[in-house]
DNA sequence: CATTCTAAG
DNA sequence: CTTAAAATG
């Protein structure tokens, strides 16, 4: 994960060809950890980790013996939302939240530069408690999709992981019919999808694996793990840089949410 | 448990000649079904069971199927206290409560008549919280106390059963000296306890047991049950009747209290 | 259905 | 340390 082939100024890090880099909604970080997220983290030695539902606080710490800096950026609520990001590589120009107060009072973004790359850990509100929050996130989708916006014409190569909560087409979910009128796959929020795939990302997911049903979150309720019955809500978007070879670990069970991971090539 | 070798007047329900009672703070009647109360009860067979700290609203019910009747006197804030009484037979002359609002909005005391003998189920405050519930245990004391006397008053036996707060002797908690100044083991709670069994009631545990160390509660805390650093704090406690072969179940492990157990010897 | 936090003991 | 409930997803 070096890079011996190249020579770098002395004074540099030594910065890896390419990353591989995770994504994954912990629905609490305690309850993640009991389920072996470490020992996951161990065998699949991801570069930088991006995490959404945290809800802890404070934060736990057992990632410093694997080898990670952490950041976290929590809600003020305590035990909600709450996003963070691990990177083996010391993070630079951190960010903590998008200077949007209402986003940033629920702890619902962080990012920071790793290897030239500026890598986002984003959590989008659920809609599905009622109106209020519906009309919440349809809010916080214009302001996000702006500061994403503002974020790529900055220049660097962007990479945004987390959990959008919409499924942004009918592949996207097992029963795309029964759950048009449901919060996370409402036509309006599909449309917002797709003009901000529009704005300049690619959505990783798809353009490595084709047009596969592949669902990254099953719900806890009835046996929808096991029927299968799920939708893709979590995200690995990039511009300015290309992510391969990714793939969804259904099987790890480390939360509701399946891990999503990629490897992005940056420069060497 | 029926009483074949008297004859009873064709219109009373046959009366068994001695009724076992048990006596369980149970910390969360749904932990102890979780941790096997229903089967403890099917191999012990208590004709009436007096429990505490219900801390269910509403009741779940696995009695019925039992062959228990069940009456439950829940505190007015969910999750909280709460005392019931299970018997075999139907219970008469129901009292929920004794009268005194404090009290009784904390569903701390619920008390009828099972073969002529008064059981209650009672659960006094905890002071260990700090000095406001002190000094409403310590009112409470008073109250309670005074109502006992008047119960006994009534001329009907009483067996009461329940979590004291309250370690009367030296003799009844592992660490008697560190204690002195704590909830549970001050002087004047001491002294209450003393007047209290003075009013005419028989602390039958030690009636039949003698002066053995035997504790019914063990912090969760440290290792406290392994180490036995218990308390005494639950009582069988009886006037105008006998209570015999009284035991603690210190291997139940049903909450971090002990069942405690002894015979009712009623008139046939 | 699963999570954290809270109050309480 | 353990519990039940609350809020949230």
């Amino acid at each position: 994960m070096s890079t011996p082939l190249l020579p770098t100024s002395p004074l540099s890090t030594p910065s890896p060809r390419r990353l591989k880099v995770t994504t994954i909604n912990v629905n609490g970080i305690r309850s993640a950890i009991r389920k072996g997220f470490p020992d996951w983290i161990a065998r699949e030695q991801p570069d930088v980790l991006l995490l959404q539902e945290v809800r802890a606080d404070p934060m736990p710490e057992p990632f410093a013996a694997l080898g990670y800096h952490s950041l976290w950026f929590p809600a003020q609520k305590a035990g909600y939302s709450g996003v963070a990001l691990l990177s083996r590589q010391p993070p630079e120009d951190v960010r903590l939240g998008m200077a949007h107060s209402e986003m940033d009072h629920e702890g619902r973004v962080l990012s920071a530069v790793v290897s030239g790359v500026r890598f986002v850990s984003v959590y989008l509100p659920s809609g599905s408690s009622g109106e209020e929050r519906q009309g919440f996130k349809d809010r916080m989708l214009g302001d996000y999709g702006a500061w994403v916006s503002g974020l790529i014409a900055q220049g660097l190569p962007v990479v945004l992981g987390g959990d959008y909560n919409i499924a942004h087409r009918e592949i996207d979910l097992k029963n795309w019919r029964s759950n048009q009128k449901n919060s996370g796959f409402l036509p309006h929020e599909r449309e917002w999808m797709t003009a901000h795939l529009g704005s300049g990302l690619t959505d990783t997911h798809r353009a490595w694996l084709g047009e596969e049903a592949e669902y990254t979150w099953w719900s806890n309720r009835a046996n929808a793990y096991a029927n299968n019955v799920g939708w893709r809500i979590d995200y690995l978007l990039a511009a300015g840089v290309n992510v391969r070879e990714v793939s969804v670990d259904r099987a790890a069970r480390l939360s509701d949410h399946a891990p999503l991971s990629g490897w992005v090539e940056v420069e060497g």
